[in-house]
DNA sequence: CCATTCGGTTGCTTTACGCAACCAAATCAA
DNA sequence: TTGATTTGGTTGCGTAAAGCAACCGAATGG
């Protein structure tokens, strides 16, 4: 029967997975971070298969992350670049990396650093804070159907509460 | 061929892939952030099915994510719980629901709200930023072989520069 | 003008997903 | 204590998707 599809969920996590979620996406939008644009790039730098390339940036260009401009003088040579909305996908890809950085790889073992071009100082880590810079943890949080929730949701968020 | 393993990449975002990139993955480490831990809740919530649930719940133990622990009083009866690496994730679930309630559903239409317990107010964004508070677009970062890397890795970094 | 590169498509095989049926051990109800 | 139900799975089957290889037209490079 194939995938089930998330897109009905009422998540925003099965919405970005609906996305982003299968293979090869978001190590595409990876290669797109460092400034990957062609089709053969990609498909040289990952190994994948170019029917699963060519499904995947049609995917891509689809829920406007990448978008598909024809650079060729004569047309027919084209460029993936990341949109707006792929841009965005900077914090996903920094929190990451972070924790493998810390929990696959651990201290000392980072394959990659990402530095600030700037200061030439790391960038300091992505972690949930409160307005007065707390650390906030699991249990600090409570979760509450907004504005966008149907009903069903709500009722789910009232039955736990 | 059945699917390409990411483990031997060498790639933060890579490995972590390996560990959550499957389809349900996330959808379950989300509904273990939820206090969700019984096979039966998971089964019944996701609509997921029970051969996969029990393949998805068997590797997030593997990867040290979820712990199952044994609560029946003659034993036999399961619960999967959050680990502290697997309660590390929070910042990549929460910059996967940001990136959606931004770039999908649009301001005014979450679905969801994440409200920090204390003060009751919405938990503040997570966003690149640099020492001084700044913030940090993909231009400003510059991304370098780590002490991890391998050679290969850094002769990658090497020809970009 | 000829060779090569780019960006795919098509066909085939193998793997994984979804569904349904089934099951043993533990727990619950009476 | 016995019988029913719940829990946490496994097994088998059909279908959808991933991987591989071959091929291809248009654009580009020499």
């Amino acid at each position: 029967m194939g995938r089930t599809r998330f897109h009905e969920m009422n998540c925003g996590i099965a919405q970005a997975l609906e996305a982003l979620g299968d293979w090869w996406t978001l190590l595409i939008v990876r290669n797109a971070f460092f400034g990957m644009r062609r089709f053969a790039d990609f498909e040289a730098d990952l190994g994948i298969a170019k029917n699963v390339l060519s499904s995947r940036l049609q995917h891509l260009v689809n829920h406007q992350i990448l978008e598909k401009v024809n650079v060729g003088r004569q047309g027919a040579r084209y460029e993936y670049r990341l949109t707006d909305k792929g841009e965005a996908l900077l914090p996903v890809l920094t929190t990451l990396r972070e924790w493998s950085d810390e929990w696959i790889y651990g201290k000392g073992n980072e394959p990659v650093i990402v530095k600030d071009r700037r200061t030439r100082r790391r960038v300091p880590k992505l972690q949930l804070k409160d307005a007065d810079g707390r650390k906030l943890h699991r249990r600090d949080l409570r979760t509450v159907a907004g504005p966008g929730a149907l009903a069903e949701t709500h009722a789910r968020f009232a039955r736990r509460s």
